[in-house]
DNA sequence: TTGACGGCAGAACATTCGTTCTGTACTGTG
DNA sequence: CACAGTACAGAACGAATGTTCTGCCGTCAA
């Protein structure tokens, strides 16, 4: 495996993609690069490729590899002495929403009332990324659909009932008669404070 | 205009866009939904384009519209009977990185560590949006700079000095010697469960 | 019954794509 | 100096791409 030849190169594309959200194709790419020879793109993509920066669909189609987002340690100080005020764990993040939602056709956003779930630290008015899906586990914060209205509780188990348990003492447990109707699991919060 | 056909070409489409970060090409797209006339593709590509859930990039590549990450909002109470997302209605369209970052360029992602401002519900782990600024007003949730670390806390002023506050008991206020530095002011809370 | 229309299939076509192969200039090494 | 290796340029080529046009079929209104 070659070591990958200008580092310029993997920011040019980044910067692309950051304003795209597309990988460019081979022309673009050397125009990109400021390279005339579509042969010496190639080699490069190659490069990227065993360097885990790019990768290919089933379709053979080029796409972002798994190390495509990963930050650079170099631009990582703010400030003398400083460490990166952003991801620790050694990840840009493209896009906030590319980091909660994993299907997009399953997924959608219900807004909190009340408290009754203060103690998981779920506040009104925050927003839930909910999974859509008929059925969860014991423990999963689920939306459940109780008196048609949406109800954000802690799913239980009791006596081999479903029951659903806020997290808020002052609240009571609810337990269903028949069956309990499951909207989908909690896969994140948002929360807007400004 | 004609009208979007099969809403569930779109949720195809992002699901595709998730898993490979890529749009797909026209007959990887007739595959996708079904179709097997790459004509009738182009139809609804075209389609798509005008309804801002595709565009093109400068070079005529095919890329992400503006409209393409928006998510589906459930508005809060649901019709007896009709919880079911396939329907239209009761769904606002939500960008979440619009709600969240207002001035990108000011805007930073920050790691909380730590149980320090559990009373606020910011638990260990979830990020918070920061929007960079040298000043910040009381009762502001601020991350400030101490001892070359970065903190999270309530903002107050006492004998004419600027105070950090905890939100949590177990934790005793921030009372610096000399100027208080601070990184930025708190706009939104991301937390990621699953 | 007819005609218009929308949804879709199929083929034809120029353009563009990525690959491969050959060639050249520079650079470091012994 | 010879030699190998690297960084590119350029051309050639089949495969794939997106566009366009023609045609079938079901639906619905007149």
């Amino acid at each position: 495996m070659k070591p990958i030849l200008d580092p310029s190169y993997l920011d040019k594309l980044q910067d692309y993609y950051a304003e795209h959200k597309v990988i460019p194709s081979y022309s673009v790419l050397a125009t990109l690069w400021g390279i005339s020879a579509k042969s010496w793109v190639a080699e490069c993509v190659n490069r990227f490729r065993e360097g885990g920066f790019l990768d290919h669909t089933p379709d053979r189609q080029l796409k972002p590899g798994p190390r495509f987002f990963e930050r650079k340690l170099a631009t990582a100080t703010v400030r003398a002495g400083l460490p990166n005020p952003a991801l620790d764990d050694g990840y840009d993040m493209v896009t906030i929403d590319d980091y909660l939602v994993r299907m997009p056709s399953k997924t959608t956003l219900v807004r909190v009332r009340g408290d009754s779930m203060i103690d998981a630290g779920i506040h009104e008015g925050d927003l839930l990324v909910i999974e859509q899906q008929p059925n969860a586990n014991i423990g999963d914060i689920v939306v459940a659909i109780v008196d048609d209205e949406f109800t954000v509780k802690y799913l239980d188990r009791e006596k081999g009932q479903w029951i659903l348990k806020p997290g808020n003492m002052a609240y009571p447990v609810i337990r269903p008669q028949g069956k309990l109707e499951i909207f989908g699991v909690m896969a994140g919060l948002i929360r807007k404070t400004r």
